[in-house]
DNA sequence: CCCATGTGAGACATTCTTGTCTCATTATGG
DNA sequence: CCATAATGAGACAAGAATGTCTCACATGGG
């Protein structure tokens, strides 16, 4: 079927391969090669047809995390309604993605480099946009800023990711730690 | 001077090496020795001398981290004051050893092992002992779990300190950013 | 049935890091 | 000045992970 350089369903294991992966790697970041092709059911062979090594393989990783950040950022709707809801969607919304993105975050390979996907950059300024909206509404405070704000959603999906692995934290509870704690922290709201 | 199997004033050196360790690694976590040894301005053969293996200065490294951490602890007084103030001063203390905490918080080799430093606990406890008694005193929310507080404090932490490596966050807003977040959240404070 | 394609298993060289060793040089104290 | 200790430089082997290759097997379509 197919008359070209590739094989025909590679597609489709591909994309198992990389759920795979990314499932392992989130687990243990350290995992080798053959590691990563024992737990996808296929031989190093098979896996070096699909990702021309290990650096490829974890920039593939790369894309996947940011293509389902950023969709999770549409399925959000982050221009509609309040920024709070706004951030409470984001943040379920990304739970799904949370395990990878903690690889991802803790994978120094991509920030060591001078050379950095542009996805980041582009979830960056949504991210970013959200947070500046929420100011300009009155919702968010001001004096801390936008940049920061998308910093700490990154760190407290990681740490939330981690502790859930670690059982420390539960699986349902991950958007309601997150998100209540990027959006009213630790202190209890006066009852007014 | 030293009649045993050690050098005479290595404990001095130790200690400028552990530093320099830590600078670098901070940075970039995948450094080589050799690397580590060029940093602190020593060689390869004598930083071998002062830790038995890569494995044995990671563990210095957080030996390090533990005692720092809890240093700032003591110097933040949680015991003291109200919570809120507690905290605030806490992460004032801890923000010089943020970096070194960033580099441990990613360094997978100390989680996986079923063996992991008692001072992580200890830690744990008087962090979340600390929240805990904000919430006894009505200062903060009890919907957030202590330990889940303590992981946040943990996460935000690294996050600043990358960064403020990367250098979107100014040094000096650390302790701000950190605290003010943590504690208060993103949501505008009503002013009543 | 035959052939092409995908796959698994394994061998192999390469590279990188580490750990260990020796030896010459330096400085340090008595 | 001398003896001891500490260091730096470098050689060396061991180990691990990677990248590449070959070959045998099976699987599916024509």
């Amino acid at each position: 079927m197919s008359h070209m350089g590739y094989p025909c369903f590679m597609a489709l294991d591909r994309d198992h391969v990389l759920r795979s992966a990314a499932a392992l790697l989130t687990r243990k970041s350290t995992a080798t090669m053959d590691e990563v092709a024992k737990a996808a059911g296929i031989s190093r062979a098979t896996l070096h047809r699909h990702f021309a090594g290990r650096d490829a393989l974890v920039r593939a990783l790369e894309a996947l995390g940011i293509a389902e950040c950023e969709a999770a950022l549409d399925r959000a709707r982050p221009e509609q309604g309040s920024a709070t809801d706004a951030v409470r969607r984001l943040v379920r919304e990304i739970q799904p993605a949370a395990g990878l993105l903690a690889f991802l975050y803790g994978e120094s390979q991509l920030w060591e480099g001078d050379r950095q996907n542009d996805g980041w950059q582009r979830l960056d300024s949504r991210i970013g946009a959200l947070f500046q909206r929420g100011q300009q509404d009155g919702e968010f405070r001001i004096d801390l800023t936008p940049v920061w704000l998308t910093e700490a959603l990154y760190g407290l999906t990681a740490s939330c990711a981690w502790a859930t692995l670690d059982g420390r934290v539960a699986a349902r509870d991950f958007p309601t730690m997150v998100a209540e704690l990027l959006l009213g922290g630790a202190l209890r709201r006066e009852e007014s």
